[in-house]
DNA sequence: TTGCAACTACGAAGCGTTTCGTAATATCTT
DNA sequence: AAGATATTACGAAACGCTTCGTAGTTGCAA
């Protein structure tokens, strides 16, 4: 039995994510000044205190309440998370087709001769990984 | 002036949306049969009932009431909204890095030779075309 | 023609998310 | 010490989405 893991975060979790990643740990005051920063209007502080609050019941986000002013840190990882939302995202929009997602990601979009560079090679990397198989994956847990 | 675009299909609609790019103009029972098949428990017919009249409202679908039992059709051509859910999604998950995207969708998932080979297609396509840009673009609609 | 079955329209409840007001508490300043 | 300021906790309202019950209507069959 494992705990079960944390949910899916909603987009204003998200955006509180955003600022924990790039940033790291931080209070009220500076995750609320991100966010009103980013947007069009001023955020309520209450308003992003709540969300933190639920965040971490549902253990998206730790804090250290050591001092006065509670200091958040994200309790998920960035690549996980979206790797998570992406999945949804996929079966939802594209019927759980990732191809047809990259085809349209590329195909109506404008894509630097660098972007696609950096695509091609990763292209190089699996073909590669898929071409010798590591004779150890048994190992892997 | 133009008229409001289509909105942003939910999770539902979207689903909906599915099965009558899918499948063409169906009527409600037609598409709650298809619904229910598609989950794990029956779909009430009068939510799908609701769900349609919404759509139409915010100009998701059209349909014929010439008989008894409407016909709904789509209203949104399937790429065009999937590039609206993919924006969407890439500002929201990736700060609007389509790369960032690509790079975990082909990265952290099972992608077979065949389809990297119609990515490496796609990239092709695009270099050449970003390479001899057509003359004759200002005729494009 | 009468009654049953299917369909549409509509209202409302339930739920999760977001937002904010208010009260209680702690810290700082003078 | 007293008052001002910042912070947390909590409740609730507002909103959109989903679901369903019910009423009214239409068509079909016995």
């Amino acid at each position: 039995m494992s705990k079960a893991p944390p949910p899916k975060p909603t987009d204003s979790e998200l955006e509180i994510l955003h600022v924990l990643w790039q940033h790291g740990p931080a209070t009220v005051r500076a995750i609320n000044d991100h966010l009103s920063q980013r947007r069009q209007a001023e955020v309520g502080y209450t308003t992003t205190l709540k969300i933190l609050q639920l965040m971490l019941e549902k253990g998206l986000v730790r804090r250290d309440d050591a001092d006065r002013s509670h200091v958040y840190r994200a309790a998920v990882r960035e690549q996980e998370t979206q790797g998570l939302l992406l999945d949804k995202f996929v079966d939802a929009t594209f019927g759980g087709s990732a191809l047809k997602l990259v085809m349209q990601a590329l195909g109506s979009r404008q894509t630097s001769a660098d972007e696609l560079a950096q695509i091609r090679r990763l292209l190089n990397d699996i073909e590669i990984q898929n071409s010798t198989p590591n004779p150890n994956d048994d190992d892997r847990a």
